[in-house]
This record gives C-alpha cells, structure tokens and sequence, in this order.
RNA sequence: CGGGACGUAACUCAGCUUGGUAGAGUGCUUGGUUUGGGACCAAGAUGCCGCAGGUUCGAAUCCUGUCGUCCCGACCA
C-alpha cells in the first residue's frame, strides 16, 4: 500500500519554515515537556521523562558490562574544593550557581551546586585509594547538575539537566587513556544501535576541550538541518587532579604514585538529539528501543460487537514482547493517528470488524508511513522485524543526511564559501594555531572545530585559514 | 549579557491606539449520535489580563520596575 505523505497536523511548524520553532513546537505537541517559572528549568513530563529512563536503562547496562559501578555524590560542592584545580574553576565559575544561606544562618563558605563531580569524587577517592590494590576505581553516577546558562532550550541546554558522569582512576597511563577510548566507543555504539544516530568522533581541540582535561573526545551527530550537537564527550586528564586533591597510592615496586583519570557524561541532550535527528514535520519520530510506546493499537469502530475485545485480546498478546498501548479513549480514529504520529510512536495497529473478519489487521510504520495488512497469526514476527526495520531505515536516513552535507574544503576561499551557503560539516585542514579557529569562527559566524577525527585522509598540505603547513585534518560546523 | 518580539481561560489568540461590566475558537465536563486520517448536536464550567509599584473617580488598556518565554547575536565541558 502507498504510503501518504502529506502533512497532516497543522499545530506543527514546517521544519524548512522555521527549525527553531518546529523543535520547540514538537518538544511541547509530544508532551516532553513543560516549563517551569525558574529560567531554564523544565518539567521533564511522563512521556519525555519515560524515553530517559530507556536511555538509562540500556546505557547502565553496558556500563555495569564494562564493570562500572554506580554512586551517588552530594550535589553542593564547598567553594574551596572546587577551586582547587585551576583550569578546572576557571572553565566553570562563570556558570556556577551559589548557595550561601541555610535556613536564617549565612553561610561561612559558600556552596556551589555541582556544574559536574570531578572535585567531588577526587575528594572521595583520596579516602579511599591508598594501594595499587584499590585500583581501577570505576565509578558512575546518574544525578543532576546545573550549569547558568544564559540562553536555555528544552533538552539542549538548560540550567539544570540530568545526565551519568563516569569517574575512574587508574594505575597507568595507558590504562586511563584506553578507559577514555572504551568510554567514547561506549557511546558511540549506544548512538549508533540504540539512538539509530551517526556520529563523527574524534577529538576535541586545545580551545574546545574541557575544563581541566589533557584531552577531550567527543560524539558529534549532525542534526536535520546540518548543524552539529555535542552529544558526549571523554576526558582524559592525566594526573593533574590527582596531584591537586593529593591522591595517591602505593604501587607494586612499594613506590608512592598518583593516579591516572578519567571521566565521561552523556545527558538529556540526547533527547534533544533524537527529536532533531528523526523528527519531521508529523512531530516526532522515536527509535523503537527508546519509545515508550513501540505499538499503539487503535480500534476502529469499537462500539461494534467484539472489536474491542479483540483489541484487547492482541494487547494482551503482544504486552511480555513489546511496549503496547491500546488506546480505547473516545476520541476519533484520525484523531488517534494523529497523535501517535506526533509522539513518535514506531508502529499502529489498526483493528476493525473487517480486519477482524479476515484475521488480519493493519500495521502502519511511523517513519515512511507504510501500511500494511497484516495476519494475525504471525503479527509478533512481522512487529519484531518492522521495528527492526524502522531501526535501521532511520540510521540510514540520519547517515545520509550526515554524509549528504559533510563538504570538503581546501582552502580558505573554499571554506569561506562553504561555511556561508551549505550548511553541514566542512572537512579542512588546520595548522594547530587556535588564533585560525578563533578567526574562522569569527569570518563565519560561528563555525567551529567540531573535532579531529579518528579517520580521514588529508585534503589538502596546508591550514584552511592560514594557509601555513597544516598538521590535522580536522570537522568544523556550527553547534547548538 | 546586548538587539528584537511576546506574557489575557488548559491551548492559540482578539481586546490596548482613544482607560468605563472579560471575549472568540479549540480543549475540558455532561448527555446523545458517530468512528478506516484530528466527527457532529445540545447543555455547562473555567480568568489576581505574568508579578510589583505608580498615574487616575476608575487600569487588561497609560507609566516604571521586575520575572518568564521565543528569535538573533555574544557566552557556553
């Protein structure tokens, strides 16, 4: 059967009318969200608050398999922690939020509510690593941080966002750094099967690293409309906390150390990224492991005898194997359509006395929108390999838009015109000064180095922007 | 933090210029008819006009401040 595709929800922006407020258009028509009378702090409703919780769930089990294991810090950090690592206040003191009263009492040092742990868990492992017996340490915890920002949107930035931060110290060098590679692959395999989302990766630049960190890698997934998200990142940081809180262990030669560091986040960015990868002009199109909903079944004309029992008997079948609702409210078949639509549900059931006469019913696939009729007798199978397929038509999708508007550039003229008239990922080289980076983001309006890749021949012998001998082939874009 | 737009019912908005009883559509509630792409009829409920000051006999409307939202910049592991 063809699949029809025009537009039917009229609330919706038009992606290529206005980006900006289709995004906060579906994130409000999808009921993700709701704001709340703090700037920047958003109600995260059932339904956004349900696709986290998959998130959660799968991203928790592969660490618990990379032998991770989850903690919970206090979120104020006292001021005088927090600047013990220099680099590591300076990047985020100009974000911090302060706590400096209790009750009637002031307080004697100020609080920072947590921007991230770093200081906090160096504070805690300095109790307890003492051996190299007590290493690695792999810690993680799910909690939530704040961070002022000036301009704030629903999941891609908001003053307070939940996420995991991974914190891990290590005997060695080389152990740390492969943590730091395991973690960004981590990620990187969870965009890719979970998320259905391609990514560039690679790693950050001096100017763009964290706060704190020796260096930085980072998952880069384009969004519909060409423009970069940062939607993860892993640090490696050397021993440099571990010598400013004075953490150290004894080694096997009875040799006093300091251990090597990790740490690594993923938050509710992630969903944002999901709505601007998959979502179109219906509203949102959910990868069908993160769907809170994976089938709705809609009776239609279910006053007529037996359809809503069969309705419910199909529920009742699908529920151990699937995530199933069956929506026997009273509004009207379109209706219902409509809304699974815009909430991004992967597949419809639809169920009618004809249907139920021939034993079949209809399954229609949110993200191309083709319907079909299906047996009853084999309808498991035939779910289980349609959300497999809504999967991977997804992924293939989100790789041809990432590889459709990711443009090569050998020169500055190039680059230039690039960055004025296509949107995307520009490929150039860049000489390793951060004075190029800084003027390239200035003549563009914000183009800046996403990362340097792990893979990719060179374009070209010399730097885009100064046309000195280049040294990294590195991905530039704009970001949100 | 700069520039712009905007806050009136749950939602989208009209009313403000020219001060004088708070409005519409959608949604919601009840009853009925419907049901294969946002159905129809009837009845009903819903407002500190964002908040705080000021001007005035009288403020949704004029003035000041403040908080929040959206867009564009700047900033932003």
């Amino acid at each position: 059967m063809m699949a029809d595709q025009k537009k039917m929800v009229t609330e919706i922006t038009a992606m290529d009318t206005d980006f900006a407020k289709w995004y906060t258009d579906v994130v409000k028509k999808a009921e993700l969200v709701d704001y709340s009378s703090v700037k920047g702090c958003m109600v995260i409703r059932p339904y956004g608050y349900a696709i986290w919780e998959n998130i959660q769930k799968d991203l928790d089990a592969r660490f618990k398999e990379l032998g991770h294991e989850n903690v919970y810090m206090p979120m104020f950090i006292p001021e005088s922690l927090l600047q013990k690592e220099k680099d590591h206040v300076e990047g985020f003191a100009p974000e911090v939020a302060w706590v400096t009263q209790g009750g009637a009492n002031k307080l004697t040092e100020r609080l920072c509510v947590r921007p991230t742990s770093e200081t906090l868990f160096c504070e805690h492992y300095k109790n307890i690593i003492h051996s190299y017996r007590d290493l690695p340490k792999l810690y993680n915890q799910w909690c939530n941080v704040v961070r002022w920002e000036k301009t704030t949107r629903p999941f891609l930035r908001t003053s307070e966002f939940l996420w995991q931060e991974g914190h891990t110290m290590h005997e060695t060098e080389e152990e740390a750094r492969e943590e730091t590679l395991r973690m960004l692959k981590c990620y990187t395999d969870f965009y890719r099967e979970t998320l259905a989302i391609p990514a560039v990766t690679g790693r950050k630049t001096e100017k763009e690293k964290f706060a704190g960190a020796l260096e930085t890698y980072t998952v880069e997934p384009m969004m519909h409309n060409g423009v970069a998200l940062q939607g993860g990142t892993s640090h490696y940081f050397g021993d440099g906390f571990a010598r400013a809180f004075d953490i150290t262990y004894v080694d096997r030669s009875n040799k006093l150390q300091y251990p090597f560091q990790t740490s690594w986040g993923v938050s509710t960015r992630m969903i944002g990224a999901i709505i601007m990868t998959h979502g179109d002009d219906n509203g949102l199109v959910l990868p069908p492991k993160v769907a809170p909903i994976q089938v709705a079944v809609i009776p239609i004309a279910m006053h007529k005898e037996g359809v809503l029992e069969k309705a419910r008997e199909l529920c009742g079948r699908l529920k151990g194997l699937f995530r199933v609702k069956l929506d026997d409210s009273d509004n009207s078949p379109g209706w219902k359509f409509s809304e699974y639509e815009m909430k991004g549900v992967p597949v419809r059931l639809e169920i009618g006395p004809k249907d139920i006469e021939q034993n079949q019913c209809v399954l229609v696939r949110r993200d191309n929108r083709e319907k079909n009729f299906v047996s009853l007798d084999n309808l498991e199978q035939e779910i289980t390999r349609v959300l497999e397929a809504v999967h991977q038509g997804l992924y293939e999708r989100a790789l041809a838009n990432l590889e459709g508007k990711t443009y090569t550039a050998r020169d500055h003229e190039e680059f230039l015109d690039i960055a004025e008239n296509k949107p995307g990922f520009i490929r150039a080289m860049w000489c390793g000064d951060e004075a190029c980076e800084t003027r390239l983001k200035e003549e563009t309006g914000g183009v800046k180095s996403r990362c340097i890749p792990f893979d990719g021949e060179p374009v070209s012998d010399v730097c885009a922007c100064c046309g000195k001998p280049a040294k990294h082939l590195v991905v530039w874009g704009k970001q949100y």
